[in-house]
DNA sequence: TTGAAAGCGCTAACAT
DNA sequence: ATGTTAGCGCTTTCAA
């Protein structure tokens, strides 16, 4: 029941009549020692069921090999997919990763971001909650020089590096594809727009009309979180109007559905009477009926790039700091619930 | 450019002139230091920027206020709200999450049971590979006297704290369900039985049809690993057999979903022609079309029961260790992929 | 109420 | 090729 003390280098080292530093190289793989010593450390570290203590190691390094994400929900797709594609790169060249969710509140996220720091993460990922539009708990890491790469939800102006998709093109696109598809009353629900996604999805969306001398119409953008709920109440609230759209463009896939569920509730034909576009290609966006033409976003990919970036910031620190955007590919993927000329 | 060596509790101490200690006790909120000290200290360390050193508190204290979690992949919802939920209750009791994904494959959950032993965190909480039959790098923890939580699949037979459902009874009710809709001829397609959730469920589908007396087939039963590809390829050998079955129940939703594609290609009507029963809720199960009948596990809750748990072990660690195997409520939903009697 | 001193386990000059 | 020594930044016993 007791706690054994664990096995530590001096252990072996007073076993073996040799010093600790010797074991401490023995057991690194350091070329200075001779082969039959490093055998005889390493047969009797197994032995007696050495392992590391990696807090020590990293106390004395002054390293961690700790990487830090911190994004609104572990649970939504895109951020577990992305967090995925993260501990992919990571664990093969030897990092752990240390996760936090700010759930979208912008007093969380600073406690995460100082915990983290204390951690000594050697670096750190994030996508920014719904509530920040300030940065200075990231100033921290700035300060101290610790790589620090922001993804999706960005801080702009923040010199860092970042990986985004270029929403200001996918809003283009899904508009422009609603537009090519006959629909003449465009609407669309947006997220926060003190977030870079949200505000560049909006002006592709409002750019696309221009090109096509459509007019911006206030009534016709709502701004919320996006939720269900939200999605549903938006709906509504266009459906109510004078001059009612017959398509809309959701800043993201839930919203989207919760409008196809009720437009099919009220006994709209999607896409022959509406047209819907949503964004992230969510897992069931695919499956749905009628299933949501989306935007998809490499989250996987943008995951294992930040992870490659980061790890290559943390080890070439020497290295004059160049900063970074890097922008990812999407695809407009389109499905029945805009494609009017399907049918 | 150069990093800027950190602020210790020895400079504000200098800055002051008094020792460490005290500043350490104060920073701490040490009952035993003057107010009018504390206060001078905390005002001296907000101003120089001071920030703790938790690594070298860990090692002092040889305790890491860190939780290691361990599940097949981070991105599967079930795994991921489990993690979520984790972490919701992490943060709360000043824990950190350090999250790994074996990627169902044994030899990664070893090398990354060790690390997260190297990395001395306070307790692991696991879900077991699909190659995991065998328990010994967990033995390391145990050994030690280090907090261990399974959940979902656990090392059956290992002393340890467990949360899981009753995955036999799940099986049981989802082969009833079918069998009270009408189903006559009822198939099962398991994932590897060498876990106990898959073996589980599939001994309660036995039950119920040897209960409803009828025949047990094997060749109504397939193993493989539930993934879409493996559930289309299961439709088709169950429907070319001589004797086909008119409904399934399906170890997880994904293989579910991939039966439905094929059986609407196929123009088989569900769920009048076909029943079909998933397992786990996933998102895209209930905007499907049909929508498929499935078990809801309370992933969030199972989450912060295992944090709880692990918590609560960590915190007290002298008293005498009892295991227990919690057993999470679930709930058949039923919906429209196995509901007959609804049309 | 505060200080001195030791040490958590490891690594890395610097010696030999 | 190996040993000596110092110390990473913190906590904590013991002493004052």
């Amino acid at each position: 029941m007791e706690r054994k003390a664990s096995v530590t280098i001096h252990d072996i080292a007073r076993e073996l009549n040799i010093s600790a530093s010797t074991v401490s190289r023995a057991l690194n793989d350091n070329p200075r020692i001779r082969k039959s010593t490093k055998e005889k450390i390493k047969a009797l570290a197994l032995e007696l069921g050495y392992q590391p203590n990696t807090i020590a190691s990293n106390l004395r390094t002054q390293k961690t090999h700790t990487i830090g994400i911190v994004v609104p929900l572990i649970n939504r797709h895109f951020f577990s997919t992305f967090i995925s594609g993260v501990e992919d790169v990571a664990f093969d060249a030897g990092y752990n990763v240390i996760i936090s969710q700010s759930k979208d509140l912008l007093q969380k996220e600073q406690q995460i971001v100082n915990s983290m720091f204390s951690n000594r993460v050697d670096g750190l990922i994030t996508s920014l909650s719904m509530q920040t539009s300030a940065f200075e708990h990231f100033q921290l890491f700035a300060n101290k020089n610790i790589p620090l790469v922001f993804f999706d939800r960005i801080a702009p102006g923040f010199e860092a590096n970042k990986i985004i998709v270029d929403d200001f093109a996918c809003g283009f696109k899904a508009t422009q594809h609603l537009i090519d598809e006959g629909y003449q009353r465009i609407a669309h629900l947006a997220g926060p727009t003190v977030l870079n996604t949200y505000h560049d999805r909006m002006e592709g969306y409002k750019s696309a009309l221009i090109k096509n001398n459509m007019p911006l119409e206030d009534e016709l953008i709502i701004c919320n979180r996006l939720t269900r709920m939200d999605g549903q109440e938006a709906i509504k609230k266009l459906l109510d109007l004078k001059n009612p759209p017959d398509a809309v463009f959701c800043g993201n896939d839930t919203s989207a559905l919760s409008m196809i569920v009720y437009l099919k509730s009220q006994g709209i034909r999607i896409p022959e009477d509406f047209g819907i576009v949503g964004f992230s290609n969510e897992p069931f966006s695919e499956v749905v009926t009628p299933s949501i033409s989306t935007l998809k976003q490499p989250a996987q990919e943008m995951g294992q790039k930040a992870a490659e970036l980061i790890i290559n910031e943390i080890e070439n620190k020497e290295l004059p700091r160049t900063y970074q955007t890097i922008t990812m590919p999407t695809e407009l993927i389109v499905r029945e619930s805009s494609s009017r000329k399907f049918n």
